[in-house]
Order: structure tokens, then sequence, then C-alpha cells
DNA sequence: CTCCTTATGAGAGTCAACTGTCATGAGGAA
DNA sequence: TTCCTCATGACAGTTGACTCTCATAAGGAG
């Protein structure tokens, strides 16, 4: 697995992330064909490192990743959970938004073979969970309930949500994300018992 | 566009819409050659009457739909949203379980090509507007509200929901159906100002 | 029963996701 | 430096989504 020829090896991986990395970047639709081009390596190769343009698209994606906790530094302090809900929420839909193509390849590269999708979430739990973690201050709720908040959460943090609002509502992007943000936000206070907002926007923090 | 050879177009047309019905009903994954062959039409006729493989495969489950009164139909009389929103939520994820390799094609046929995608919500519209329409006491909601809720539930009423549960969470399909009901039920009872259910299932007419 | 329109079929072609084979040459061990 | 292994490249192949072209024949109009 690991005997010989590691150095080359791994500097042929690295080629291959980085060039997806960079076609991901660019925003434009990206296979592997491409990415085999600009990493100057037969299509090949690159199959033999990644089993296929998900896997592949996965780890680029998560190159330019951010870390969940680092995500919410700006409310480390806050131990209020809806504020957390609401800014991982949003975090979460802009990185979507911005590596949209590729997200959109992964989905697609997914979505017809649900068996091999191990790894693929990494990205929402981390945040759910960072969201109502710790600091956070969840009053008496009890497990089952914490549960099914984070199940709540799975579903209206995605980008899956993100592309039913712009392409089946045809809502603009910014009128999406709002729409999802206000979404998790109703949940969460609505788990929490508190009283959820009714016509405009939700707190206001947004960016 | 509708001159001559009008019966001929028919009978084409019915064929291959039957023949994709059939295999969508069986379950398999669902292709354009197999349609083809399936309907006795050669490939290029099939496109000619569907410009790609999601717009056939819309028609072919459309045609074993359902409509969305007569989804409600038990509830009818039922003035209270959050039953009404419930039975919707349920119909139209056993919907889509039953048709769940058809309505995967659909997805990852869609979701590369945002542009295109007309025509696809119908169903997650209709049910919408019909769980929350006429019979249905929304009290003193306002029009900003709603309009926010029918979103809400848009993203919570969703394969999209239901498979990121099942394939990401890992879920047990009845899991995910009953987790997914819960959720459209929390939103709904906070968007109405009641309280939500905490811990264990929702009003139980699960099933 | 003609004749002309036009729906169809047949087939080639493109592109991307994969899979597999085989020869070569670069790396590392001795 | 030599030698052997194994990463890699070049290629062929498969399948499915589409696109295009061209010849044929089925339908309907007269």
């Amino acid at each position: 697995m690991d005997g010989g020829r590691v150095n080359q090896k791994r500097r042929t991986r690295n080629a291959i992330v980085a060039a997806a990395t960079e076609l991901v970047r660019g925003g434009r639709a990206v296979t592997m064909p491409e990415v085999a081009k600009a990493a100057e390596v037969s299509e090949a190769t690159a199959y033999r490192y990644f089993p296929d343009l998900a896997s592949l698209l996965r780890e680029a994606v998560a190159g330019t990743l951010f870390d969940p906790a680092e995500a919410l530094a700006p409310l480390a302090g806050s131990t209020d959970p809806v504020a957390r809900v609401a800014a991982a929420t949003e975090h979460l839909l802009r990185h979507v938004l911005t590596h949209e193509s590729a997200v959109r390849a992964m989905i697609a590269a997914t979505i017809t073979r649900p068996a091999d999708t191990a790894g693929r979430p990494g990205l929402r739990f981390g945040l759910i969970n960072e969201a109502l973690a710790p600091p956070a201050d969840l009053g008496d709720l009890d497990a089952p309930a914490l549960l099914q908040l984070k199940r709540d959460l799975a579903v209206v943090m995605s980008a899956e949500a993100l592309f039913g609002l712009t392409d089946l509502h045809r809502l603009p992007p910014e009128e999406a994300v709002r729409s999802i943000v206000h979404t998790a936000v109703t949940l969460t206070k609505a788990v929490l018992g508190e009283r959820p907002t009714t016509g405009e926007g939700h707190a206001g923090n947004a960016r």
C-alpha cells in the first residue's frame, strides 16, 4: 500500500488534487479528462487515485474547506443556539454557492449510486454539531429532541435545499439563502420553545 | 405543430411513455436505449418527443401521479393545517419511495442543468398549496408569513431531503419519512404559533 | 389510387464516466 | 551503477446521453 515510490505517488496525487481544486475555483464544470490534462497526468492515472469524479471533487472542495469551529469563530463566545445555527447555515450555503458547479457535479455523481456515498456528509455534520455544541445553551433539551433537531437541520442546511429553491422556485441565490437561514432559525427556535419570527427576516446578523 | 399524421404521433408518443412507465414501475434504472427498445421505437424518435431523459421520466412518473386534492381526501373536512401538512408530506415521500430510481434519475439529469428544470416542481407545489388551502384554518397568518412557510416546506417536503437522510445519514426509509414528517409538522406548528412536539413522533397517523 | 409531406429508422459521431490491458520507464534497493 | 518493481501512459472498449444526417416509407390529401 505505501511501500516504495512514496514520493512519486504523493506528488502525483497532489498534482491531481491541485488541478481539480484549480478548476473548481474557476467555477467551470469539472470533468476527469480536464483534470487529468491540467494535472499533466493520464486519465487512467487519475482514476487510479480516485475511484470516481465524486471522490476527487470531494477532496478538492474539502481542501478549500473551513474548519467548523473557525467558521463560528465570530460567535465563539455566544451561547445562543439560534444565532449559532443562523451563522452556520449561512456559512454553509455561501460555501456551496462559491463551489456551485463542483457541488452539483458531486450530487449528480452521488445521487444515482447511494451505495458509495460514504464520506460526503462531513461538512454538514460538522457544522451542525459545532453550532449546537458546548458553548451553546440548549436549555433542558433532552437527547432525543436534540437528535431530531439535528436531523431537521440536516435537511435544511444543505446544498440540495439551496438548489431546490434556486432551480425549482427560481429564487435568486441571495433570496434562497435568506429563506433557508430563516427556516433553520425557525426550527431551532421551535425546538427550544421560543416563538418564531413571523414576517420578515431573522435576527439580522446576516453578513 | 399538430398538422398531419396526428394519430401516428399520438400512438408513438403513448408507446414511449407507456414503455417508460412500465420500466419505472419495475423499479429498475431507466435509460433512453431501454425505453426505446421496449417501445419498439428508435432512440432517435424517443429524443424527438422528449428533449431529454428527465422530461420523459417526469411525464412517466406524472402518469402514476395522484391528484393533490385526492391525496388529501381523507382529510377533506379537516381544517387543521398541521394534520394536512403531515398527510401531504407523508404522501409525497411515499410516492417518491415507490418511484425511487426514476426520481433519482430525474434529479441527476436535472441538477447539472438548472436552466431547463421547468415543469418539475408541479407535484411539490400542488401538495403544499393543497395542504394550506381553503379548508385549512390558518388563523390570522399574513401573506408574507404564508409565503415563507411554503418555502420552508418546499425544502423539507422533497425527494432531496429524503435521499439526504437515507444516503448521507443512512437512516432506513421509514425512519427518514418519519423524521421529515416531524420536521414539516414542527415548521407548520411554529409558524402557526403552537408549541412543537419535543421528543417522540408526531400526531401518529403515520402509516 | 396517386403524390407529397413528414414521421421514422438506421447509423455515425461526440463527450464523459469508467474499466482493463500492456509495454515502458522512472525510482529505489543492493 | 545495475536491476527489478511498480507507477504511469497510451489505447482500446463499453455504456449512456445526446445530436445530426439521410434515405425510406407510412399517412393523408387530392
